[in-house]
Parts: structure tokens; sequence; C-alpha cells
DNA sequence: TATGAATGAGTATTCATTCAT
DNA sequence: TATGAATGAATACTCATTCAT
């Protein structure tokens, strides 16, 4: 399937991708259409599956891609930063910022999360995340900047906070959450760093 | 719809519940057929609409009935108990008991929660719960034992947060959590009494 | 699958195996579609998976069906008689018969031989066949009737004359044969016995 | 549609004839897609309709080369050979000789002579066959060589004993067939010209 | 000549729901 | 109450064919 794309190809995949993702996370992934996407691109049916296998794997495309993009975007945040828990600090923030630009990849990687299909390509995403964490705290363990405790459970702690700390008060909801994403993003790393036994700023 | 039902039938539907519920914690609700349902159950389609209206009643009403369960169980847990800030720790603790008692349950709820079609039905039994939480709030404020703070907002982050716990440590996972549920209770309601201004046992 | 059916159920399964033949034979099987199934028994589509798991499984209902039917035919046909190469004979005869006034059938199995989907299907069909003439044949060397050859062999090509023999000389074409279907027949069971090492009426 | 084709543009049609020979022997005609057929060969799908007006079109000409082949390779086994049994003799030995190294060719044959599509097309080459023998038969009747019987299906049961020889004796099966082609072809010819009212060699 | 892209009617199949008995 | 049968709209996907470049 891996198809050479012109130009013209790249935009028309990249555009059923947006499409996609915008009606998968408004009326979710099952209410979805292969028909509707087509027709919100205004193009004829076939044309789908030009550009994809299945319904399955454009969803798997949209995960994969935003697992990516927002992996990235922790990198680039990061950058050179030398002291690794300022590394983690910042690839937080960078998550939640993201997160806050995307909302619609947030409301799939919830549903991807509980759908039997995607839970395991989901889990794949989570994995390197979790791995990526882990490697800044055994540099910090290494600096002896925090104990050595079970660094894999700790990393796995820090990813899924970071995600529900997302959920819970920068998801919109009725009864409004009096909070800045400023705040939030404070409270999840002050969390995390007093998880694995820091106190900032000390 | 709400019909009189005998003691047969009244174990009839009770029947196609159990199975409804396992079947959809099991493959997901959109994955799982109305038809699926009645051979788990052993007995002809027709059956199925004279207890329900559609699938999508069915899936109201365990829903529902869940939460009403859940809810009676946090209850009975409290009992005569006259110390509001122990009527939390103890609803807290039941709700908890009930869910990993309930492990299917509670997969319902987290894709009731993601799909746009239950997510209302699913926010007003969390509205419910908070609600009584925060009734506890109140009393404690009276009673002098916690600051006056924005209880709704205390109220609707004690049952977020126990819902996030029990996701995170007591959701079978492939790193095994080191967690016993009399830990992760203990941890939740620190955290939550933390929250609302109070150390434990202080 | 294999399900209960009732009278009228039996009934219904009975009209869409009837309707498939007919239009199987005359348009082909890929020409043909469910819809021109159904549309051809004046139900609904959803009736066609009621009594079929698929388009396939349609098919090779039909084809087993009719080997089954036709050695039914050739075995009643057989009925009692002792001397194992008139048990030949008649089998062959009969055989000529079933064809003739199912010649829908023999189309079908013209088709399946050459498709590939189904020609192992046909082969099993066949393949049951020749069991049955080899075992005339043996007993027709225990009697000393014929000589000691390659029986599987023999068994093989008297199947394949019978089927040729109809084909050839027994369908419909342009340039009108002059053949009736008893003169055929004798040729056939000529030609076979003569085959095997014999002439008829010596 | 008839069109001037440059070397090159001889070359890809005659790749185009070869791969879709193959295709449709291998899998079915109704099995193979356009789109296996060019990807095949590695060219663009717009390659195929400059060369074929349809798929159904690609199939008839594979159909009719096919048969002008067979022929041509008849004629030229004949050659300037003089008696008219030894013309038929040589005419089928050549048939076979060509069905065997065109084994594809005979499968499509097969596949012809069922499907209502190209049924007619297929009668059309054999018709042609038939009247060449024909030809051969009156020149031995004129000739004193056999008796004046009706010609025509003389000449037709020839042609289909050919082909229905070659598919029983020498199309792979599993109960491995102990002849080899020249026997094959010994027993067709010998039963031709007995057909015909001759001993061979008499 | 050739290509990648697009078309859209058509196909098998599913499934929530209804109905006659 | 219950059943087997029927409905038909909806869905994912295919594919011969066309077209702009």
């Amino acid at each position: 399937m891996t198809r050479e794309l012109t130009r013209r190809g790249l935009q028309r995949r990249s555009q059923l991708l947006d499409v996609a993702t915008r009606l998968f996370a408004d009326r979710g992934y099952h209410q979805t259409s292969v028909s509707d996407v087509v027709t919100g691109c205004g193009v004829g049916k076939g044309v789908f599956y030009w550009y994809f296998e299945s319904k399955e794997a454009l969803f798997v495309a949209i995960l994969s891609d935003a697992l990516q993009d927002m992996r990235r975007v922790q990198q680039a945040a990061i950058g050179a930063e030398g002291d690794p828990v300022n590394r983690i600090a910042q690839g937080i923030t960078a998550s939640m910022d993201y997160l806050s630009e995307n909302v619609d990849i947030f409301r799939l990687f919830e549903f991807a999360a509980t759908d039997a299909t995607f839970a395991n390509e989901m889990r794949k995403g989570i994995d390197i995340a979790v791995e990526d964490v882990t490697r800044h705290l055994k540099d910090a363990v290494v600096d002896g900047l925090i104990p050595d405790n079970d660094l894999y459970f700790l990393g796995h702690g820090i990813v899924t906070i970071t995600m529900n700390f997302f959920r819970n008060f920068l998801t919109p909801s009725d009864d409004a959450p009096p909070t800045t994403e400023a705040e939030v993003v404070n409270a999840a790393v002050d969390f995390c760093l007093h998880g694995i036994g820091l106190e900032r700023g000390g």
C-alpha cells in the first residue's frame, strides 16, 4: 500500500486525515462512516481507498501520527536542556500545550484507550513516552538528583498523571474549571516532581 | 414501556442485563449486537424488545442501575457515621470496593464517558455523586472541620480522583502495579483529604 | 449457523436455493448478485443471511446438495442389482437421466470445476463418485468378470467419460446433435464397459 | 481503437497480454482486476486503456490470439501433407503439443466455454477448427478413403475429443495419470480415426 | 505514451428493529 | 411471553473506467 504520492496526493491524504480527525472527535469513530469522511472532503468514495487500506488503518494513521507529533513537540521543548529534572518538567508542559491545541486528538486518545481494536496501538504510544521519561529519570539518578526508586513505575506515573490532569482540569466541562492552563501545568509538574521525591525549586 | 413484570419476567430482564454487561465490557458496545446478547441468554430475538425499547435503552439501564447500586453501597458504608470527613473517607473506600468487584461496570463507565450518546447520562451520575460529597463538605464547613473553599470544585475533584486512582492503580495492566487495593484506597483518601485542607488522623 | 428451521423456514431456504440455481446457471455465479437472488424471491435482503452465511456458502450448499441428490438417484437406480457390471451400467444411465432433468446443475458443475474457489468442493464430489464405481469394479474383479487392472484409474475414467458424453452430446448447442438421450447413454455405457475390458451383452 | 503502435508499443501490449494470461489462468478472470494486471507489468493504470478498450476486450484478444496461434501451429504441422487422413492426425498431434506447452491457455479456453460473456467467442474459434477438419474429411471422402457420413458431426467430434482427451489425461491431477503425452496423442488419434470409420495404419 | 488521481455505481454483508404466529 | 422469520437502510470496500497533467 505504501504508495508514492505526488504533492497533490500528499495534500489530499492530509485533508482526509484532518477531516476524519474532526469527525471522529465530534461524533465518535463508530458513528462516523467512510462516506461521511469523503463527503466532508468533497471527493468520491474511491479516493479514500486510494490513500488508506481501511477505516481502521486511517484511525491508526491518525493515532500514530499524533503520538509522533506530540513526541516531536516534547523533544523540541526539551531542546538542549541539561538538567534531567527540568527536561521532565518541560516535557510535561509541552505535552499539555500540545493537547490544549489539539483537543480533538486528546478525545481520540481517550477513545483509543477504551476500544479493544486500538487499545494496543495506544498502549505502544504510551510505552514510548514512558521510556522517554524513564531515560531522564535514570539520568537524574546518576546525577544524584533523585533517589533510585522503581523508575519504570515512576515513569508510567508521570505520563498517566499528565494525561489525567489534562482530562480533569483542562477539558471543557459544564462546571467551569477556575483554572488556567498555566496553573494546571504547575500543579501537574509539582505533583510529579513530588512523586519522584523532589520539591521543585528546592 | 415501564411494564408490569412477573417474577419470571424480572429474572429474564436481569439475565439480559448481566449478559449484556459482560459482553459490552469484553467486546465493546458497538461490537456487541443485540443478537449476541439474546444468543448469550439462549432466547429468541423478540424477547429483547419485550424488556427493552432499544439497544441504547438497555445500555442506559445498565448504566443507571450501576450508578444507583454504587450509590447505595456508598450510603450503606457510611451508615450513621456522624463525622462528615469520615463519611467522605468511607464513601471513597466503598466506591473502590464496588469497582473492584465490578470491573466490567468500570469499563462501561469509561466507555460511556467517551461516547457522545452516553456521555450525558454518565455525567448525570457523576453530578449526583458530586452533590453527595458536597453535602458532606458543607457539613464539615459548618462543623468548622475544613475551610470554606469552593465546595463544588472540591466535590468534583474527590469524585474524579477516586475514579482516576482506580483506573491508574487498580486496573490490570502489563507493568504489574505493586499496589494492593488497601494501599490505593489509602492513597486516594489521603490525596483527597489533603486536597480539602486536612491531614488525616490529624 | 446450522439453524433449526420451521416448515416455513425450510420452504424459504429451498426457494432461495432454487432461484439461485437458476440464476447462477443462466448468468453465471459472478454475474449474479445476492440482490438478484433475493429480488427473484420477492424478499428482503436480510433474509438471505438468515439462511446462508455467505454467497459462497450458498453455492457450496447447492453444489453439495446436487452431488448428494445425484448419488441418491444412482443408488436408487442400482437398487438390489446383483451383477456389479450391471450396477455400473445402471449408475451411468441414472446419472445421465439426472443431468438431463437438471441441466442447470450440470452447468454449475462445469463452472465449479473451473473456478478456484469451488474446484476443491467439486473434486470431493467426484472422488466420492469414483469410490462408488471402484467398489463395483472390485466386486467385478472378485467375481472374475473383468481383469484386475488399475481400478482407481478405471473408476475415474468412467465418471469422467459420463460427464464428457453428457457435455458433448446432450448439451444443447447450435449444430443440433442428432442424438437421443438413449443413444448417448448407450454409447457411454459401451465405451466404459469396453474400457474396463468387456463387450456388453457378451 | 485499432491504433498504430510503435515497436515499443507492441512490446508493451504483448507484455500486458502475457501477464494477464498468467493471472487469469492462476486466479480466474473475475478474481483478477485490471489493477493486478498493470501492477504485474509495473506500469500505471492508464496504460491499460491505451492498449485495450476494456478488460473484456483484453480477454477476447487473448482468446482469439490463442485460437489463431493454435490454428497456425496446426497448419504448420500439416504442411504439404497430401493424405487428408494424415492431415487430420497431424492436426490432432499439433493441437495437443500446443496445449501442453500452453496450459494457461487451455484453462482460459475452459473458462471461456463456461462463461456467458465469452462462450460465443469460444464457439467461433471451435467452429473454425471444425471447418478445417471438415475440409480434410471432405477430401478424404472424395478420395474414397472414408465413407460419406455426416461430416459436420464428425468434424465436431474430432475437435471435441481432442480437447477432452487433453483435459482428462494431460491436465495435472491428484491421481497421477500414468500416461505420457505421446500415448494420449496416439489414443486420441486412434479414437478419432476409428470414429470416422478407419483403422489407423490399415 | 504514460502516470497518479479520481469517479461512482455496485457488492457482500450487518444489524437494529418489527411482526405474524 | 416468546419465537423464528423478515425488513431494509446502512456500511465498508472494490473495481472498471476516465481524466488532468
